[in-house]
DNA sequence: AAAATAGTGTCTATAAGACACTATGTT
DNA sequence: AACATAGTGTCTTATAGACACTATTTT
């Protein structure tokens, strides 16, 4: 920021061109795995490789800007800045913008909904890009459903890969993409975040879905019943259900739609995690 | 990183040249207040306003290290990458490193410690800085005591602001002190990292003296006791007491060490909250 | 002696988790 | 009929916080 140095005076120009990208780390939940949007290389370095989708910054563009942009670019979906928290909240993340898909305003069967997207970290390791000093600026999306994704007009290919079969990446995005993860596993607990990955409306089961596949643990189905609920703001019910029980049966359930709370109190803890601690 | 473009090829060469910098909030407590490093600018933009020590990061150096020289050079303490947690834990931050104050192994009256510095957020309006595109990479930086800081070798001037009197910041320095502070604040809850603010040893009295500034609140001094020691890991005794009780009177107290969790658990949650949550 | 502080004891309200159970839907 | 699921009740244990209290040290 400011130019002060020990030596001579440091003008940036003078140094070779440093370039910054955005990465994003979109994730949604098909069949009750979660799933990340990669794409595959069209070209040197690392060409058939799959890697986070991103790109260049450009002139006049916000670095927020930037990511809903990629990420548009690659599902499809034509997102926009809804509001950015002044000083970020709770377990104190950084920037947070909330985009919202447009283009079908009915919350019919398909799309709907919001998309999360929030900032996660810069990477700069020198040599990380064979090709010259990129510094990248990580994003992580939370994405309800599957706005099918489409590649890009160029000869890569987009998809929606699950964590459980991810082949080699690009880069250092597997690095990203374990630091993105940790952060959703841990932003489930303190906010009401599981709720982007739902529909407009859902039933406390395919919340705990949520839950169970981010965090991939099982939870027990009455305690989080309960405990969801007895969170102030964290769903609000629709006095609806569902038109029929589940495929293999049980009642209907009633539908809840994402409540007011920012941050849910008290959190919803992950079970145990004896490891992480020391 | 990748290059995927829908329209030309992006070569990032062909744009207006980005400045990347390190910009670092280094918080410390003195008489029981926190305080954060600025150093008053020399030159033009915001000449003789206040800002966050930084500046650009260097052919051939990561963005922790350009932090850690940028905390050096205003501190004089010299540091060094100690380790960097593989996947961001508990309330998932990004990359971490513990910097040691070396020189002074001794752990004597002065200096001694080590100094937590992480990763914060990245920041890259456009026009935040009047003269190019700068993207600035913040870090956040704890600090026992006060390694006094020596103004660089140019024209201005560094030092230890009270948080409480704080002079109007050049750039958006002022978002990302703020951004800071709330992380810091919630770091205090999950990780042992309040110790980082003390010294080698301590008294419980001192580490409830670390939240009390930070978090700008009293605590409770019996409850706060008993919770510290009940953390397993947080803490370790020293078998030490301190020489005499404290300046007011009261009995000597235990001296403690920082202990071996990384995690706090259960956490430390600060005390209500209400308006934050909706 | 008075005042401040270190550290402990105790009680209450809340929360987490284990488990059991009912009701309602499916195949 | 068998089975899966939604949702509730109950019990045990852990935790947060309020408050009281003793012991030790300084002025």
């Amino acid at each position: 920021m400011d130019e002060r140095e020990d030596l001579a005076d440091y003008d940036p120009r003078a140094y070779p061109p440093v370039a910054v990208t955005v990465d994003v780390v979109a994730l949604t939940i098909i069949e009750g795995l979660l799933h990340v949007l990669l794409v595959e290389r069209g070209e040197p370095p690392f060409a058939g490789r799959w890697a986070l989708p991103g790109g260049f910054i450009r002139p006049g563009e916000d670095l927020d800007q930037a990511a809903i942009r990629e990420l548009a670019e690659e599902t499809g979906m034509t997102a926009s800045v809804a509001g950015e928290p002044a000083a970020a909240e709770g377990p104190a993340e950084e920037t947070a913008v909330t985009a919202s898909a447009s283009g079908e305003p009915t919350e019919g069967t398909a799309v709907a909904g919001r998309v999360h997207i929030e900032q996660l970290a810069s990477y700069g390791a020198p040599g990380r890009d064979p090709r010259m000093r990129v510094v990248s600026v990580s994003y992580l999306a939370f994405a309800p459903r599957l706005p099918d994704p489409r590649a890009g007009s160029d000869a890569s290919d987009a998809a929606w890969i699950s964590i459980d079969h991810l082949p080699e990446l690009a880069f250092d995005h597997e690095r990203i993409l374990d630091h993105a993860l940790e952060r959703a596993r841990a932003k489930l607990e303190y906010t009401p975040l599981a709720t982007a990955f739902a529909g407009e409306t859902f039933t406390i089961s395919e919340l705990r879905g949520v839950y169970e596949a981010v965090w991939g643990v099982p939870l027990h189905a009455g305690n989080f019943h309960r405990k969801v609920l007895s969170v102030p703001g964290f769903v609000e019910s629709t006095g609806q259900t569902t038109e029929s029980g589940g495929p293999r049966g049980g009642p209907r359930a009633k539908l809840y739609r994402a409540g007011d709370a920012r941050l849910l109190h008290p959190a919803l803890l992950r079970p145990e995690r004896e490891e992480e601690i020391r």
